[in-house]
DNA sequence: CTGAAAGCGCTTACAG
DNA sequence: CTGAAAGCGCTTACAG
């Protein structure tokens, strides 16, 4: 049977509607003005596919001319608030483009993520934007699928592919020396186990930090990279410690959960200072707000896409990489109410 | 050129290396053991294509077969904490089935929604899963879609195709009830326009309730369906007016713009009690925690998924309904602290 | 413009 | 098992 319903339209019972041939059917619909067709012909056509509904078989168009017309969009979690704000944005410059988004999450370290990425390149489609998953561009390049169709990462500086990332050295200097204004020098790290694991930026600025204002670090290390083990992670710690001056925490999604149990655990935000990361919405509707650190998403997903538009031409030309300005954000968790706040920008 | 890369291999490359016939070559590819053909050479053929790595082309067995292995997964938003939770289970559970999910937010009533729709019956998919777009179940049952692929509604009970949903009315009166409890009788309902607009059960039973206890109704209506609309009315509203005893929102989402209104205004929660709808995560770490009303995302999600599979077997048959209960969980959003907490479940 | 044909990569019915 | 063939619905090169 037909893909698409017993009765679909094709474009020969257009041509034969019409009265023409399949070809002149085809050429017309197409608009291939590099073929002489009489413009009263191409109107007819035309007139008589919209009134029967002819939409093309995009699979058979597909199956012809090795373009599929859908683009992979791949992000670690679906159901993740940092994650999905990309996908949204995608989402929509792929309709505007008129491609199907095949969003897909990767499941980055868990157990079907060799299973995913095994499907995910026998999959045909047009193009690849990869957000936030390194393991997944290191696959994609060791196979020579950017070489192949158009790649771009989202996230990081990644060699050999097109790529585009947020810097954030600035803002987490911010931070930092916002802590040491209000004299705050007990600074607890708290990220999950990936954060420390790979070499990370966050991680490393908070050491050499902390080596310089002659303090040792302390790394509280969550099970996951959830609100609600960063919550039970900090329970227990502060049920067994004091509490520090601040929390430095990898992202807005643990600092959510560390400033609930500071709370819950009897002590005051910003009294014990709480720093996010990301940019979350919800950061705002905390209570204090959280102080974080915002990027230019829509600009990344703008900027990735052009780089993936302009790659089409060029498939075997250098990689380019376009770089960003991440923001301190100050909000009431971290700013101490006897303090002048002292924003960097 | 062929689809998916210049070297792919094809069955025929993997027929001619074992040194078999095309067919042979799919048939033990394909374990049709209706033919007959040797174990060994359906081994031979099965251990060279895993070392060819030989995947067929979807596109192509779309074609032929009629079954393109993809589903259309509707939602109204993609970037939206509420839907995003259903997306993620049916990422798992397509993943599971061997299925590409075409994840597509459908811009409900935007001025994309009805391109959206054209393009959306035209693309060739195996099966619908639509949440929360009744707009959208209106325009496939109009076109007899679901008369020619399984087609699922989760959310509502909408009539003519199966549908999933979770029963409100129980959860809804006990958070009326807990006002009541609390003695708090000057109630504001707020809501964007589309929930006033429809026919909404929140709302009508808002105002059964306001009727029962002899008070004036007061719907506080946010131009759009987020926090940072629900915030700014309410900050307005605050400014104007003095509090009432409770604000009953039509979902978290807004309930949280609007307890930070409140706690902004310079008022308490639970002094002016909040209660939120959902279930989103997030409201568990606000402070205090939201007050709402959580539903069971995941039964909820497999049981669309099995009216789906059972579908399949029978396009015309009679639809089905799964109902669940939603049930209200009390937080500190409305928790007055001199009275005991009355839970209804 | 037309008409007949090949091809994309697969599945499947059919005669041997 | 094999081999030759038709078909899914489209695109495209080619001879007229």
């Amino acid at each position: 049977m037909a893909t698409g319903g017993s009765k679909r339209v094709r474009v020969i019972d257009v041509a034969n509607a019409v009265g023409v041939s399949k070809a002149t059917a085809v050429f017309s619909l197409n608009d291939r003005y590099d073929i002489v067709i009489s413009e009263p012909t191409r109107q007819r056509v035309k007139n008589m596919a919209a009134k029967m509904g002819y939409k093309p078989n995009p699979l058979a168009q597909a199956l012809s001319t090795g373009k599929t017309g859908m683009i992979n969009i791949v992000v670690p979690y679906i159901n993740d608030p940092f994650f999905s704000r990309f996908l949204a944005h995608f989402q929509q410059i792929a309709f505007d483009a008129h491609l199907t988004p095949i969003v897909t999450a990767n499941f980055n370290e868990d157990e079907n993520a060799d299973e995913f990425m095994e499907r995910l390149i026998h999959w045909p489609c047009d193009a690849y934007i990869l957000c936030y998953s390194k393991k997944l561009a290191a696959f994609l390049t060791e196979r020579k699928i950017h070489l192949e169709k158009p790649v771009v990462y989202i996230g990081e500086k990644v060699d050999g592919i097109d790529s585009v990332y947020s810097d954030h050295q600035a803002a987490i200097a911010a931070i930092l020396n916002h802590f040491s204004e209000d004299r705050r020098t007990d600074i607890v790290f708290v990220s999950d186990e990936k954060a420390l694991h790979y070499i990370n930026e966050r991680y490393r600025l908070y050491l050499d930090h902390m080596k310089r204002i002659g303090r040792k670090p302390v790394e509280l290390v969550v099970p996951e990279r959830s609100r609600g083990a960063a919550y039970s992670t900090v329970r227990e710690h502060l049920a067994a410690h004091k509490p520090p001056q601040a929390f430095f925490c990898y992202n807005d999604e643990l600092a959510i959960g560390v400033q609930r149990a500071v709370q819950d655990s009897g002590y005051n935000v910003p009294d014990v200072a709480v720093s996010g990361f990301d940019g979350l919405p919800e950061g705002d509707y905390m209570n204090p707000r959280l102080t974080t650190v915002v990027y230019p998403y829509d600009k990344m997903c703008h900027a990735a896409w052009d780089l993936l538009e302009a790659r089409k031409e060029n498939l075997a030309g250098a990689s380019n990489v376009v770089e960003f300005q991440s923001s301190f954000v100050q909000g009431g968790s971290t700013r101490l109410p006897d303090r002048v706040p002292s924003l960097t920008d």
